[in-house]
RNA sequence: GGCCCCAUCGUCUAACGGUUAGGACGCCAGGUUUUCAUCCUGGUAAUCGGAGUUCGAUCCUCCGUGGGGUCACCA
């Protein structure tokens, strides 16, 4: 049997980071039995439908490096797998549920069925539930209101007071009762299906084999099950996947502690690499200590049996920020500078024409590789590399205790206008002979020179800085800050 | 509220009846260093509570407590 897997995402908004998480899940699970894995659009709600949203969608999974056998874009032989082009489909088989008395028509209004609630709540009943008034309707009432025309919805007769089993590949046997069941609507009035419907259906009907999802679905699993038994279809196996929580709070994740959306993590200047290594292990791991995982390594290593048996999983953002910086630092100066021009580029980020150059900017780069964690700080953190800073007095003038520190700068700058060769090893050589000679403490003659310079207390290492800037430049900004100091 | 699920350092987790309860992030300390960062070394810190079962419970059972999910013509 071949392995099947689906992600079924409704174009209802953005697309979140969780939803990536049980792609990648999806994905693995697939790949790792040599299987198959779709993608399906579940647009079945003409309220909530946003326009372009399937394709942003479509496009964020793949700027994470996920990909797709089966679905829009690429087809399949199981089309159309988006499910507003399937209406004819749930019709049919809704159908087929009434003729076998496992459905039927209810032309209850919304309003009846508000108030119905609202009176089933006033009297404090446990939960409340369709009265099941349809049901009782008989054949020549249900003809006639049909012919007139009237609304209707399909819903599923769910039998009283029947414990209900299915087995989860994590959770172990569920039992609900079917008495917590309400007759789910199957069939909508506009004529779409409810997502009960559409999901039995077409997992039946793409042959998906392993249905992968969040734990909120659990309690209506059931639902799905008395469908299968109805149409007396295979089960396919169920894995619930721990939900994705806030960090320090028992709540989902929320916009007041950073971003939610997919897209939103890459357009910080988080690494795909580095987002899915880290949302690997927000709910499974591979039992050793091994914790620096590529696509192709997890998908060898992911095992169902490993997924953790849990409610909920903390979105731990320190750590994710501590894996991207990680992954930034792996790569080469190089591969560092095209992923850079390739994020800027796609968010439309301005960059200095320096940063852009690529001989310049893989440079530049290189100095900031291991301080940067995000793509989005390289920027604020390398102005000084291609313009003049502005140097605050007060700080240029802080490190210098002993000596006068413009007397530091006019007796580097009287040294540096006489060397030649301005590389780094040789600076540095140069700069402690001379500091010694001068008797100048190499923090604050050094201090002061990078503040003179750079205009900033922390930079990458000074005579890196130098060479890049240059001498004449560097001549330059000592002049302007002794004249700051003037 | 009904139903369902869950419970190990601050966080993510390992352990599948017997371990000094391990690792990672964070934090702290030290080393490297002219700064920041990286890197290296070390440290801090956990089995929700109560009954059982057992020679022995993080692990099995029950109760409690806490947390979460779900009860729509949304998915």
């Amino acid at each position: 049997m071949t392995v099947r897997t689906r992600m079924a995402p409704s174009p209802t908004g953005e697309y979140h980071i969780g939803h990536i998480r049980t792609v990648l899940y999806n994905v693995a699970l697939s790949k790792k039995m040599g299987g198959k894995f779709l993608l399906r659009i579940e647009d079945t709600d003409r309220h909530r439908y946003v326009e372009g949203a399937t394709d942003r969608i479509l496009d964020v999974i793949g700027d994470y490096g996920l990909s797709w056998d089966e679905g829009p874009r690429v087809g399949g032989e199981f089309g159309p797998y988006i499910q507003s082009e399937r209406l004819s489909l749930y019709e049919k088989y809704a159908k087929e549920l009434i003729a076998k008395k496992n459905a039927y028509y209810c032309f209850c209004s919304e309003e009846s069925l508000n108030e119905l609630r609202n009176s089933q709540q006033a009297k404090g009943m446990p939960s409340t539930k369709y009265d099941k008034k349809c049901l009782n309707l008989s054949e020549e009432e249900i003809k006639k209101n049909l012919s007139d025309g009237k609304p209707y919805v399909i819903r599923l007769n769910v039998p009283a007071n029947r414990d209900v089993t299915f087995h989860d590949e994590v959770f172990g046997d569920i039992t609900i009762n079917t008495d917590s069941i309400d007759d789910q609507i199957l069939l909508k009035s506009d004529g779409y299906p409810s997502y009960h419907l559409a999901v039995v259906v077409d997992d039946h009907l793409m042959n998906i084999t392993h249905v992968m999802r969040g734990n909120d679905w659990i309690p209506s699993t059931p639902k799905h099950v008395l469908l299968y038994e109805a149409f007396g279809w295979e089960q396919p196996k169920y894995i619930h996947l721990p939900n994705l929580k806030e960090k320090g709070g028992t709540k989902k994740l929320s916009k007041r502690f950073g971003p939610v959306s997919a897209i939103q993590f890459l357009e910080e200047g988080y690494l795909a690499e580095a987002l899915l290594n880290f949302l690997m292990f927000l709910g499974w791991n591979p039992g050793t200590e091994k914790e620096i995982y590529s696509l192709e390594e997890f998908i060898n290593d992911f095992d169902i049996s490993r997924i953790h048996k849990t409610d909920l999983v903390a979105f731990d953002r320190e750590k994710l920020l501590w894996i991207n910086g990680y992954y930034i630092r792996q790569l080469s100066p190089e591969d560092l500078h095209t992923v850079f021009l390739n994020w800027a580029n796609k968010f439309s980020i301005v960059l200095n024409p320096g940063l852009i150059d690529r001989n310049i900017g893989p440079k530049v780069l290189s100095l900031v590789q291991e301080r940067v964690k995000k793509l989005s700080e390289v920027s604020a953190m390398t102005p000084y590399f291609f313009d003049n800073p502005k140097v605050d007095s007060t700080l240029l003038s802080e490190f210098a205790k002993e000596a006068n520190p413009k007397d530091i700068l006019t007796n580097f700058w009287l040294f540096y206008k006489n060397i030649v060769n301005w590389d780094k090893e040789n600076l540095d050589t140069l700069s402690h002979d001379f500091i010694k000679k001068k008797g100048y403490k190499p923090k604050e003659a050094f201090m002061t020179l990078r503040i003179a310079v750079t205009g900033a207390v922390a930079t990458p290492p000074l005579f890196d800085t130098l060479e890049f800037i240059g001498k004449k430049t560097t001549l330059l900004r000592i002049e302007s800050a002794i004249k700051i100091l003037s």
